[in-house]
DNA sequence: TTTCGTATGATTGTATACAATTATACGATA
DNA sequence: TATCGTATAATTGTATACAATCATACGAAA
């Protein structure tokens, strides 16, 4: 996520070019696109019906979102994780949830609590029948409202970004019904944290809950997923 | 910062659009462009000499990094820096400085300690002479070489873009000997806790600076460097 | 066979032309 | 006078043409 836009909004929807970025962040998140795998700017520009201007205008900016590299006279390609990036980030994001959740504490609506309560109700049966399609949703928003109620955009964007980007790796990582009822009682702990208006505790919780999240990652075959490609 | 690139080398240095991003980059940091300025393509590219391709791909990455908004159809305008936006920085870049100085223990060189050490040592010189033109330049320079140590090109990264979009603010707050030096104290403290290899107190060190250092600009007014526009 | 050099093609970098959108000025009408 | 609508200009959005660079293939020379 180079080049971190500090404070921005979502790029552009309707032109071409914003048009162009999310589909090729979109695709390259969902896997579509592998690592290293080059991107041609014609190639995408006939697939999406546009000519290589806006192309070029959202590789720039796909780059600077470290989702691509581009080597100059060269290509563009696709950015590749490595296992240190990965714990960077949670490392990082650990750090930063706690102080998003400790900001959530003073800014949180009512309306955002409730959507937190419903989340954890909700993500509780899901945890139970092993639904780990919904679980995964669920979670992303958990993390989503929290960023939100944290009353600053430049955090929010950031985190956004952060998880974001670990989404590529959480998709190789295989997930058990003990680890989603375990993270979502962390949820809880955390939402009755910033509902007590308890800003401490609820730093500690959410900076806790992103590090047991890496250690069941990695618990669970981070590397092999690495390892076996 | 939007989108910010995770972990992104500097843009293309030679190439007519890495230049023109290098330059309005520069200019906006610099207070050239003073903010909600708007900038044209077409007199950007005038001024230096090239067409408005370069300069619009440009303009993409400094909207992701933050410096412009683009609102489409419309024009790119220097993005306004608020009080809110420069507290957020201080308190992020403060959890991080922490994080960055904990890790600088495990991975500093030989060489940037002694960098570290002698950037302390003439610091100490100028901040007494009261020269601060050069100890923000030594100070950016202490942070720098942390950010280096710290192993983590995505942190480092990132840090580096936090740092370079406060220098907007910071050339308008006013410096002060006695914090000059006590800064330095500061400095020395956290090389020592890392020299010891004791990353526990690096962190807390780490992050009690960011936070004095966000203090004395409160006090020393940075609401009057906005009250007075 | 290996290595080097050249030619060819593919791809990116840049400039320019045209289309679409927005801002401004001016005049008609109430 | 005030307000609205239209025409014009300015600016951005996109497509395309051309230049520069890089990759590949092929053949000549050792």
């Amino acid at each position: 996520m180079q080049g971190y836009d500090l404070k921005q909004e979502v790029t552009d929807k309707y032109s071409l070019r914003g048009r162009v970025f999310n589909k090729v962040r979109e695709d390259i998140l969902s896997g579509k696109y592998k690592e290293n795998e080059e991107l041609k700017e014609i190639a995408i520009g006939e697939e999406l019906g546009v000519s290589r201007t806006p192309v070029r205008e959202a590789f720039r900016q796909l780059e600077l979102e470290g989702l691509i590299q581009i080597i100059p006279n060269k290509g563009a390609y696709v950015t590749g994780i490595t296992i240190e990036d990965v714990k960077d980030i949670y490392m990082i994001r650990s750090k930063l949830e706690g102080l998003c959740a400790s900001w959530a504490c003073e800014h949180i609506t009512k309306e955002q609590l409730e959507e937190m309560e419903e989340n954890i109700y909700l993500a509780k049966f899901h945890a139970e029948k092993g639904h780990f399609e919904q679980m995964s949703e669920l979670d992303s928003r958990f993390h989503e409202i929290m960023y939100e109620a944290c009353n600053s955009k430049m955090l929010e964007h950031l985190l956004k970004d952060f998880h974001q980007y670990v989404q590529r790796v959480r998709r190789k990582t295989l997930s058990t019904i003990e680890r989603s009822l375990a993270s979502n009682s962390e949820h809880q702990a955390i939402m009755e944290a910033i509902r007590d208006n308890n800003p401490e505790r609820a730093d500690e919780l959410a900076t806790l809950h992103i590090h047991n999240a890496y250690e069941n990652m990695v618990k669970n075959g981070l590397k092999e997923a690495y390892l076996n490609e």
